[in-house]
RNA sequence: GCCGAUAUGGCUCAAUUGGCAGAGCAGCUGAUUUGUAAUCAGCAGGUUAUCGGUUCGAGUCCGAUUAUCGGCUCCA
């Protein structure tokens, strides 16, 4: 499809994107979902308009500065409501974000659903009142006495954090006034209609779990209604690829109450992720990895000698043994270090490229799991790289490249961070630079985008993570290269150098999908189910027309199978409709109707599930064809569900 | 773990103020033999998440527990 920007400018979108992608990447730094369409004059939702190759309406950067300028005085005309109903709240913080805006307030009693109709009425009674929003300024001293007065402790820590000497802005509407650093709109009125509170959340004060939980009221504002509505109308339509919903529609996995963020992967889910780790053993032994597999369960002095029993026990399964404690491995290194350390290694072997899909359980706190997101047991697609200093750059480009090859191949958008030293950590200033410029450059040299998060890395190095972005927008960490230097001298690994003498060798952890799980669960997203063919669990189904049929059906089933594709007959007496209706509900990629006709002539007629009717072939054309998409796992996919 | 909400058949949802737990889809049986997104009829399916309390009587009210959902924190 074409797109031509308010600017002049055209974008081509093949059908391999979805609606979702498409508006994600035209409002790219704008607010995932600020862009809305017109045709003829009149505006319309993105889905709308993308199905009519029509011109969008995409948010300049002034205008993006206003949206932002609308959200902020949004926030404040719901902090304004808020006070005049519960007079006692007490006010945090209340930024505008990419989707809308939200505030923090410390309320004395909780609030529901039903209060949030009020405040939303209260709002309208505010704008509509069009009070005028001045700016003014106090010294420092006079707006701590100011908010002192006011009775708001935490704006007044707010203004104790800011810098000396600095005259303090506030801003001021009807009797509401607010610390604020702006910009705002003129007035209340200007705020308009297109706004709507979204949620109630709980967020922590300045984001310290040690602090008081405050509520978080999330909103919305756009400048028109039409936009507020095509938001509101996306929101719901990525709500229905939701890989929970759709995890279970398809039969890949379920989750049981007995197992509490342990996943049950279902047959078709089997056959999903088996064809995905076939691919990652091709492309692993390839880029010249090996494989191993190390226990799940391994002795208490083993995770001492690594550090896991003194800084990660409150995350591990333990059990005690004929008098010995055990643990199930959270992560999979002190294994392979145990497979590197069992023979004396020579700078020869280095780079050693150590593989293991490997199955870690980490007893993550119950209010964080989210379906195959985030899980207590997931196969980590881990590898161990063992090698020399000077060996770090290549490697790392080397891993890299290889993230950026699987997730290129998937369609995924994602977007990288490098994380340096951290405060509390361990090893020479020396070893640090080296290696967090051996990631820096390693990111330079193949011109990948990036930002720095300064101080986040791990206490053992300095790391590079791959974030991906789920159906409504939340992002999850998934590749990850992580440098180590700690965990080779607690383990004092070592290999023979060219000078005969002992060195030690550095460590790359690092996974490309993350964990298999949670990388199954953003592909179901990605794709809304209708995985491309190489990937569908049942990629061809056969489709009598009647009974009479079957042994025909069961021919073709059999040639298909043959020839390695996945297919299933649809053996029960229904109309054709409706075995239609199924196969396309499953989201199969190819339905091949067989009736009189099919059989006389010995052909079939092809459907697929985006393009409908393709007309008759022969089997071998359409095994052909088949065989060669699956070959090259090519998206073919229109995506029209989404 | 924290804040808030939710929990009725496999799924989606009903059940006035506390008064006989119901429907559609899916499943099973039978009839139908069908040409590109739902053929008809019948049958079966429930200790209303669990435990306790209030009441003549609880799906409904109260308490605890568990799980789930939206966030926060943490993380692959």
């Amino acid at each position: 499809m074409r797109i031509t920007l308010k600017d002049g400018s055209v974008k081509e979108y093949d059908g391999s994107r979805s609606i979702i992608q498409v508006a994600r990447d035209l409002s790219e730094g704008l607010g995932r979902m600020a862009c809305v369409g017109e045709v003829n004059g009149e505006t319309m939702d993105l889905r709308t308009v993308l199905s009519q190759d029509c011109s969008l309406n995409i948010l300049t950067a002034r205008e993006e500065k206003g949206l932002a300028a609308l959200r902020h005085s949004a926030s404040h005309v719901m902090a304004q409501a808020v006070k005049r109903l519960y007079p006692e709240a007490k006010l945090a913080i209340g930024p505008s974000i990419a989707d809308g805006f939200y505030y923090d307030i410390d309320f004395a009693e909780p609030i529901a659903a039903e209060d949030m109709e009020k405040i939303e009425a209260e709002m309208k009674k505010i704008v509509k009142e069009a009070l005028p929003i001045e700016r003014f300024t106090l010294p420092r001293e006079e707006a701590i006495a100011f908010m002192k007065e006011k009775g708001e402790p935490y704006k007044v820590e707010l203004i104790e954090d800011l810098p000396m000497g600095e005259e303090i802005s506030f801003y001021r509407q009807g009797e509401f006034t607010d610390l604020c650093a702006g910009p705002h709109l003129m007035s209340t009125k200007d705020v308009g209609k297109a706004y709507k509170l979204t949620s109630i959340a709980g967020a922590y004060w300045r984001g310290d779990e040690h602090n008081k939980m405050l509520t978080r009221l999330y909103a919305t504002a756009f400048s028109r209604k039409e936009e507020l509505d095509a938001y509101l109308t996306m929101m719901e339509e990525a709500k229905k690829r939701d890989h929970r919903k759709l995890g279970r529609e398809l039969g890949l996995f379920m989750m049981h109450e007995a197992g509490p963020g342990f996943p049950f992967f279902l047959p078709a889910g089997m056959v999903l992720k088996n064809t995905l780790l076939d691919y990652w053993r091709e492309i692993h032994k390839k880029a010249g990895y090996v494989e191993i597999a190390t226990p799940v369960i391994l002795s208490r002095s083993l995770w001492e000698t690594s550090g896991h029993w003194d800084h990660y026990k409150n995350n591990m399964y333990t059990t005690l043994i004929d008098e010995q404690d055990y643990a199930v491995k959270p992560m999979n290194c002190p294994g392979g270090i145990l497979v590197y350390a069992s023979e004396p290694r020579s700078y020869r072997d280095l780079p050693i490229r150590m593989g293991e899909l490997g199955l870690v359980h980490r007893h993550e706190k119950s209010g964080q799991l989210h379906g195959l997101m985030r899980v207590r047991c997931f196969t980590q697609d881990d590898a161990h790289i063992f090698m020399m200093p000077e060996q770090i750059k290549e490697e790392i480009m080397g891993v890299a490249k290889l993230i950026h090859e699987v997730y290129t191949l998937f369609g995924f958008q994602y977007h990288v961070e490098l994380s340096t030293r951290p405060e509390d950590s361990m090893g020479s200033d020396e070893d640090w630079n080296m290696a967090t410029e051996g990631l820096r450059s390693a990111l330079d040299e193949l011109g990948l985008d990036y930002v720095v998060n300064e101080g986040d890395g791990a206490f053992y190095g300095p790391k590079i993570d791959f974030h991906l972005v789920d159906a409504i927008g939340r992002t999850w960490q998934c590749g990850t290269i992580q440098l180590d230097f700690q965990l080779p001298q607690r383990f004092e690994l070592e290999y023979i150098g060219a000078d005969g003498e002992k060195h030690r060798p550095i460590m790359i952890h690092r996974v490309a999908f993350g964990s298999i799980e949670r990388f199954i669960g953003i592909l179901i997203e990605h794709f809304a189910g209708a995985f491309p063919t190489w990937l569908a669990p049942v990629q061809v189904k056969v489709l009598p027309i009647s009974d009479k049929f079957l042994d025909y059906g069961q021919k073709v089933k059999d040639k298909l199978e043959e020839a390695g594709i996945r297919a299933e007959l649809d053996v029960r007496s229904e109309k054709i409709g409706y075995k239609i209706r199924e196969a396309q509900m499953k989201k199969i990629p190819y339905m091949l109707v067989v009736g009189q006709k099919e059989e006389e002539e010995g052909v079939v007629a092809v459907r697929s599930r985006f393009l409908g009717d393709e007309g008759q072939k022969s089997l071998e054309d359409f095994i052909a064809g088949v065989k060669a998409e699956i070959a090259s796992k090519e998206i073919r996919a229109k995506d029209k569900e989404s």
